[in-house]
DNA sequence: GTTAGTTCTTAACCTATATTAAGAAAATCG
DNA sequence: CGATTTTCTTAATATAGGTTAAGAACTAAC
């Protein structure tokens, strides 16, 4: 299973064989099932996960106890409270599956200490950064400047395999609307 | 001035004599008066810009014709498209000059090419791009978690040089409500 | 220092989206 | 399979924040 992350990674940057020894050491398998928690609001975020098989989500609780989910990830994509990860302070995100899920995990410490082994790697962590961000100031200025509609219309034109296995209550937290609101969006004829 | 960006850099990383001689050849040095563009919506994102003087901003204009911020870069800040940047794809963002300022300008090429010569400055802007996107995600979260009064109060303990240097317009932008609606919020009592 | 352009404030009115509630449909689990 | 929980829909009502407009307060430019 460990080989799904080295081809992505392979996808960005080519890795030697030793070099891939070293990854397949550094990482641990982990089962997630439905609704199990990779991590919890309040801890520091130690790992961040690649998801290998079915869907996480990170999400915080507000003060009157709603959900909003802040990113999915489907298979192949990396997930962790990124804010926490990095700067190893308490979280306000849970992370946990939406689906039974199979991960790999890969500790911040393994993290920085293989970017001096492994540069490539440095560079494959960075792409993948850059890119996340790219995303996250495309959400940001859609939600600035889009309404509801058009966000949703998007989310289905970008995610349109979410669109049929997640339950649209999760839709909704993500593009920032009640569950109500978005099923009388869709209601509405075209 | 370069001086300003190499003590930034060695804060993150240290360079040695050579490696800052490098990284002197490759920016250029650019005034930037007030109202004046460093990108347009539109063009490729070539350069990244890193704020010696003033304030930049970069916002999209919607089809209404209404500005949306997605970031101030003061002092000390790197800014640009970060997804035509990275994608080398048309943008959609603007950017120009609150103030009047000055600003070093990197191409994407230059930096790409440079990763190569000085791993330092690959693993410099892999944490720049980390913090960045923890931001952002905080940022996100705070659109889907918070009303509007209280996502000010954060700017305001957040940022408070641009409270004071920043016309109140910009700053509504960027929290994501009208001028009228800020300046109500404003004048209510607390 | 006058003019012209911005920005800020206030207030009346409007709308997108939230809230509440209750039933229908679907999914999960024993 | 039936029972229970979760999700989805619909509709009535409520509200945060938008729109419009007009004047006041700044700022910048000559």
């Amino acid at each position: 299973m460990v080989d799904k992350l080295i081809s992505h990674i392979n996808g960005i940057c080519l890795l030697t064989g030793d070099e891939i020894e070293i990854v397949k050491e550094l990482v641990r398998e982990k089962d997630v099932p439905r609704k199990h928690f990779v991590h919890r609001a309040g801890e520091i975020a130690q790992y961040s996960a690649f998801v290998l098989e079915g869907c996480l989500r990170s999400y915080i609780i507000d003060q009157n106890g709603f959900e909003h989910v802040l990113q999915f990830a489907p298979e192949n994509w990396w997930i962790s409270d990124m804010y926490s990860f990095v700067k190893q302070t308490s979280s306000e995100l849970n992370i946990d599956a939406l689906l039974d899920s199979k991960v790999l995990i890969l500790s911040r410490d393994c993290q920085l200490r293989i970017f001096d082994r492994i540069p490539k790697l440095e560079r494959y962590f960075r792409i993948l950064t850059e890119n996340a961000l790219a995303s996250s100031n495309h959400r940001t200025l859609d939600y600035l400047s889009l309404p509801a509609k058009v966000r949703y219309q998007k989310f289905c034109d970008l995610y349109p395999t979410l669109i049929n296995t997640l339950p649209q209550k999760q839709i909704a937290s993500f593009i920032g609307i009640t569950p109500e609101f978005l099923s009388k969006l869709r209601g509405e004829r075209n």
